[in-house]
RNA sequence: GCCCCGAUAGCUCAACUGGAUAGAGCAACGGUCUUCUAAACCGUAGGUUUUGGGUUCGAUUCCCGAUCGGGGUACCA
């Protein structure tokens, strides 16, 4: 509706020859001010040098004449025309909802789209924390988001199980190996403290016994840390009902060359020079504020180099887009990783990303500082032990991006009775237990029930919250953020709750009965729906 | 110093590309179960949208300055 509405402007913004002006059609928030509501009148005002509210009651007049379902036209000052539609609009939705299921008001795909999100990407040191939790489910649901229009999504992990830090796991679980066997072994300094290395140790002692006593540098305790804390890191995932298709290993970018060639490349293009015994790479010319050093004097890559060749990669593997998901922490290598990838002549314009702000967390009032390798973090499998997987999810999803999360651990725990989630499951568990009722009130089919018969106002209300799904997906798909689903899911169970408590659907009156029930399932279809694009389940009983 | 995020009810946060009387949840107070689940519903109270300017028919939203908080500004990742 909202749409053909739109269409219907454009097209006479076309005619005239203003097809630049920037208007809106929105759902107002009083519904005194209509269902729609243009500002159009008000943005032509300057163009036709006539008062705005003139003008919106003759466009009221012809452009918006024989609408559809619409009931009436109103023109409010300064120059709003608000779109009152009949209840046959909003009946005629069961009908397409019913008929559609999942796809409702999903939109015809222009062009099917290689997507690649990649997220987590934490290098195997230790099990993943509830920082790294926001990013996991966030990734996973931009992932989900997508995959409902119907793009083609990859989801990837990009990790380096080389480099100093792994090789102070490896020798923390050697010195938590030596202990088993009554040595005296030191942890290093910056070594991993936590009980996670231990039960590490234990395996290799459980597989080999003590074969690897005094042998600090073999790469075995790396190797079966890293494998062993992957395998812990996938389960927690695993756990949130996320997999991952790609784990891309910063090696093979060495192993294949592929350093070497964008050294090479940007070398030739002349963007890097030498200086102090590194490469430095041109990052001013590209606007940063200083150049950036790709090679140090050492020899030895910085972190900057693979990202570049990683993202290099990226784009020659021929997705169409790319979602890159960081921390706030990490959001200034990107500027350097575009300007490279832009000397290189690639099309930097396809890679986005979406950088979150951090997770604080309270317990008992205070906040806790949390650091891996000190062990002082709370892991995301302590949370989701603790309040499950639903709820863990919907709460990483229910503040924007851009906001901090603040989680507070004491009260996830003691409120997890009154939780948002459950509100939403809740909605979803009663309209289950209606429809289980009309059967055992031997109510066999409703589908052929009369939606004419749906005229209460609090029907027509989350019917009106319905017809405004395909748009909220579209919100969630620009802005990269699934908040706009939850904030979506609340208010449209608020609406059914509310209907809930005031009408009942199996009564007396079988033909209303049946209607309502056609409206039930409706409801139920959407719920299911979308959250199943979060990832969240809706249990047919609480 | 410079760059990026944020600042909205007592607390945690919404407000879609600038729209009309800024909304939820929690906490507080009062009401509603002999009916399909009260994990719910209804009501009351709670605001100078941090601050000072500017842009315009209209600003929580955009621009400039200030303050406070988080992050970055490495030949650490």
């Amino acid at each position: 509706m909202i749409k053909a509405i739109q269409e219907r402007i454009r097209n006479y913004l076309d005619e005239q020859g203003y097809e630049g002006l920037d208007f809106i059609v929105e759902r107002p928030k009083k519904r005194a001010f209509g269902h729609i509501s243009t500002n159009l009148a008000m943005k032509l005002a300057p163009l036709l040098r006539k008062n705005p509210y003139q003008i919106a009651g003759e466009l009221a007049e012809t452009l918006f004449q024989n609408i559809q379902y619409l009931e009436k036209i109103e023109v409010i000052r300064p120059g709003f025309i608000n779109f009152f539609f009949k209840a046959a609009y909003f009946q005629s939705l069961v009908e397409e909802l019913l008929a559609a299921g999942a796809d409702f008001q999903k939109p015809q795909l222009l062009k099917k789209e290689k997507i690649q999100v990649e997220f987590v990407s934490a290098n195997p040191t230790g099990p993943l924390t509830i920082g790294h939790g926001r990013q996991a489910v966030l990734g996973d649901t931009v992932g989900r988001i997508f995959e409902w229009f119907g793009h083609e999504i990859t989801r990837e992990y990009y990790f380096n199980d080389a480099g100093r830090q792994m090789r102070l796991l490896g020798l923390s679980v050697y010195a938590r190996y030596m202990n088993l066997f009554g040595y005296e072994a030191e942890l290093p300094d910056d070594g991993y403290q936590g009980d996670y290395i231990i039960d590490i140790a234990k395996s290799i002692a459980d597989k080999w016994s003590d074969k690897y006593l005094n042998q600090p540098e073999n790469s075995l305790f790396t190797d079966f840390a890293a494998e062993s804390v992957f395998k812990m890191i996938q389960t927690s995932l695993e756990r949130l009902n996320i997999r991952h298709d790609v784990y891309y290993n910063e090696k093979d970018l060495y192993a294949e060359g592929k350093i070497s060639e964008v050294l090479k490349i940007l070398e030739e293009k002349n963007f890097t020079y030498q200086y102090d015994g590194a490469i430095w790479f041109k990052a001013r010319f590209f606007g940063a504020e200083k150049d950036r050093v790709l090679v140090k004097s050492s020899g030895e890559p910085t972190y900057r180099l693979p990202d570049i060749a990683y993202h290099r990669q990226k784009l020659l593997r021929g997705f169409d887009r790319i979602i890159d998901l960081f921390g706030a922490d990490h959001h200034a290598t990107f500027p350097d990783v575009i300007a490279a990838l832009q000397a290189m002549d690639l099309d930097s314009s396809k890679i986005q990303a979406l950088i979150h702000q951090f997770v604080t967390l309270t317990k008992d009032g205070e906040k806790v500082k949390m650091s891996t390798r000190k062990a002082t973090f709370v892991t995301l499998d302590e949370l989701i032990d603790l309040v499950g997987a639903d709820v863990v999810r919907y709460f990483y999803l229910m503040r924007g991006a851009d906001s901090h999360l603040n989680f507070d651990i004491s009260l996830a725990q003691k409120e997890s009775d009154e939780n948002p989630v459950f509100y939403l499951q809740y909605a979803h568990a009663r309209m289950h237990n209606i429809l289980v009722h009309s059967r055992e009130k031997g109510i066999e089919s409703f589908l052929e029930g009369d939606c004419s018969l749906l005229i209460e106002d609090e029907i027509l209300e989350v019917l009106d919250i319905i017809s405004e799904f395909g748009e909220i997906m579209e919100t969630a798909a620009r802005t990269l953020d699934p908040i706009h689903l939850i904030n979506y899911l609340q208010k449209l169970a608020t609406a059914f709750h509310r209907f809930y408590a005031r009408h009942r659907v199996v009564s007396e009156d079988l033909e209303l009965s049946k209607a309502r029930l056609k409206f039930i399932l409706a409801v139920k279809t959407i719920i299911t729906n979308a959250m199943g694009i979060l990832g969240i389940h809706t249990p047919d009983v609480m």
